[in-house]
DNA sequence: TGGGTCACGGTTTTT
DNA sequence: CCGTGACCCA
């Protein structure tokens, strides 16, 4: 252990070895978080407290791993390992205990955002379910019930939310479905109305740590209060300014009124940053400087000074990516490694172009984020169908899957259906397997496909036990799933995921065995893809999907004003900067800024001035004209989608738009600057 | 029921 | 511009 603290700066060492009361570590960017996390872990266990008694919060699954990796390497095996876990899972697991202090029962399934959708959809046609959801999900993490939600409703629509939201619950509770909200939602409501069970968790976990702190929101900080407030021993880790999660009900006041909210606490600022360049710094520093809502630090570099960080202007996003193609490819040569360069962006709709330059050159790149794995269609076809195999009476799996491969079964059958199993009070499962009354609702065809449907259901669940193993091939045989999704399009892709998901339930089989089918689908409801960034190619991604990563080289494009920072409906600017922030503090040695004149989104071209942002890096000089300035001049080649490639002959001013007088091959017309391409 | 066509709307993302 | 969903007809 002394030779691992020797490895910390002081106020690592500090932070590590605080043992009681709350604690409050500011860590900035690339201040070595993690390490100081899992090292005061380790310190923890060597200075005799049991591994059992701590518990560690993280946000995702990827940090829960990467810390108990480097928590365990220090601390070795033992029998009883510290619980070190998402926020999420510990819910889980908590519920798995004490669910049925609400009366429910414990086999319980996971549904993520989609299944909420769907449900909201099944309730409520007329609203966007997207908006509902979110503000479902605002209710539940303020605790705020259906009844008192309809109640504090002034206006129709949130009256109607309110509706909605109740017929939600009484769906969920009885179909015993559980939302990623609930897990805390629930998980909170048994702590505190069950003194006893909140006085054996408090017990049991008397150090407590939090990982990324800046993005908890009110629901977690009133169980980590509830649970950590007997014992005070609660270290909390976070950058306010990383805070970036605010629009999904991340509470920026829990880190900077922490000081309030527990006694005694002790502040330690981690402001040594092992990762990048000072002029990096510089940028980040000026830039963050900016913001009023903040606790205040300044990281402080203790690499060289480094190179400048970069400014590229560009006339369009063609121009932008072919010059970043360009200058990659250079790095390439001078023996840089792909992996070690990355490309951000504000808006995931920005990553086309580049990709597009990125091809032209032959670059290999990798995006990072985009649609889950888990969430694909056909991966979550197959999940209910082992939901089904597992509990047929699960109707919500059972709808996803009833007409995969179709069967016949439309709309109208599936009201009958459903009509049914709400009149015989039962399932949907069990109106298949009642003949007499299936025969009478639908049609000959989809009675045959379906009683078949169910017979094949019914022995497969009769196997399941003895040859778990090998029941996601007996299903794949006896449904046809393949032949299905060959039908598809993308059916190369589909059949490429459903193969990985077999080969990763067979994996899974054989390195837990002592799991049930049930636990493996708990399990992976909680779970994300585990992107490794470990190949060898370069990296493409929203900032937010950057948070926690770093590069040697690294590109922000798109820092046009409207677009980073992105002006819409509800912006917040300090926001909007701590992504700007977050961005810059990725990069270790080489940044660059990029801005472009002129951008093709969402069907249409339009002029930009460059970021703020860049001005307040202290990067560009002088005042930022906000002013829209054209990125034409007589003499330019453009190109028009019906008249095609013609010669700017003058540009003038209307409204706010500029107007080109343009020469195609000698007949002369006046258009709009944002209907032609520069060429 | 299900294939085909058209209109519409469209930040950021983890669990 | 591109993907999703509503709606219509065979």
């Amino acid at each position: 252990m002394e030779k691992i603290l020797k490895e910390l700066n002081e106020a690592q060492k500090e932070a590590v070895t605080h043992i009681d009361g709350p604690l409050l570590i500011l860590a900035g960017a690339g201040s070595g978080k993690t390490k100081t996390l899992t090292t005061r872990l380790a310190y923890l266990i060597s200075n005799g407290i049991p591994p059992s008694s701590t518990l560690t919060l993280t946000f995702t699954n990827k940090a829960a791993l990467e810390m108990r990796n480097r928590a365990l390497s220090m601390i070795g095996s033992v029998p009883y390992p510290p619980l070190l876990c998402t926020f999420h899972k510990f819910g889980l697991l908590f519920l798995k205990f004490h669910i049925d202090k609400i009366g429910r029962k414990n086999s319980f399934v996971i549904i993520d955002t989609n299944d909420k959708k769907r449900i909201i959809k099944s309730i409520d046609e007329e609203l966007p379910p997207s908006s509902v959801a979110s503000e479902i999900s605002r209710y539940k993490n303020s605790l705020i019930s259906p009844q008192v939600a309809l109640e504090r409703a002034e206006q129709v629509v949130y009256k109607k939310i309110a509706q909605i939201y109740k017929k939600y619950e009484e769906y969920t509770k009885e179909n015993n479905l559980v939302d990623f909200d609930d897990l805390l939602a629930l998980t909170y409501k048994i702590l505190s109305e069950h003194q006893d069970i909140k006085e054996e968790i408090s017990e049991r976990y008397q150090f407590i740590m939090v990982d990324e702190y800046q993005d908890t929101n009110e629901l977690q900080y009133k169980i980590l209060k509830l649970i950590a407030e007997p014992r005070n021993n609660l270290c909390v880790v976070g950058d306010d300014d990383q805070s970036i999660y605010g629009w999904r009900g991340a509470n920026i006041k829990n880190i900077l009124e922490f000081e309030k909210q527990f006694k005694d606490v002790k502040i330690i600022k981690l402001e040594y940053n092992y990762r990048s360049t000072q002029k990096i710094l510089n940028a980040a520093n000026n830039l963050i400087a900016h913001n009023r809502n903040r606790l205040g630090k300044t990281l402080k570099a203790t690499k060289e000074e480094g190179e400048e960080v970069k400014i590229l202007h560009s006339q369009n996003e063609s121009a932008e990516a072919a010059s970043i193609a360009k200058r990659i490819k250079e790095l390439i040569n001078k023996g840089v490694y792909y992996n070690q360069i990355a490309v951000l962006y504000r808006i995931n709709a920005l990553s086309r172009s580049l990709e597009e330059g990125l091809n032209r050159e032959n670059i290999p790149y990798k995006m990072v984020g985009g649609v889950k794995f888990y969430e694909r269609a056909e991966v979550k076809d197959l999940i209910a169908y082992l939901r089904v195999v597992m509990n047929p009476n699960d109707d919500f799996s059972l709808k996803r899957i009833i007409n995969k491969p179709k069967r016949g079964v439309g709309k109208v059958a599936m009201n009958k259906l459903e009509n049914a199993a709400f009149e015989n009070k039962s399932s949907i499962y069990q109106i298949l397997q009642n003949r007499d009354l299936l025969k009478k609702l639908v049609t000959k065809k989809a009675y045959e496909h379906l009683t078949k449907f169910s017979d094949d259901l019914e022995e497969l669940r009769e196997k399941a036990d003895e040859a778990s193993y090998y029941l996601l091939e007996e299903l794949e045989r006896r449904f046809k799933l393949r032949e299905f999704y060959a039908s598809l399009p993308e059916a190369y892709e589909k059949i490429a995921n459903i193969e990985e998901f077999m080969g990763y339930y067979q994996d899974y089989l054989k390195s837990n065995t002592q799991s049930s089918l049930e636990d493996f689908l708990n399990e992976i409801s909680l779970e994300s893809d585990q992107d490794q960034i470990s190949d060898d190619s370069v990296c493409i991604m929203s900032v937010h999907a950057s948070k926690g990563l770093e590069f040697d080289y690294l590109f922000v494009i798109g820092l046009e004003e409207g677009f980073f920072p992105l002006i819409g409906e509800g912006t917040d600017i300090e926001e909007e900067r701590r992504l700007g922030y977050v961005a810059i503090t990725r990069a270790k040695k080489e940044l660059t800024l990029s801005y472009v004149d002129s951008r093709f989104f969402r069907g249409k071209r339009s002029n930009l001035t460059k970021s703020r942002f860049l001005k307040e890096t202290g990067l560009i000089k002088g005042s930022l004209n906000l002013e829209k300035s054209t990125p034409y001049k007589k003499g330019d080649l453009v190109k028009h989608k019906i008249f095609g490639i013609g010669r700017v002959l003058s540009v003038s001013k209307v409204k706010r738009e500029f107007k080109l007088k343009i020469n195609f091959g000698g007949t002369h017309r006046d258009i709009l600057a944002n209907y032609v391409e520069r060429i």
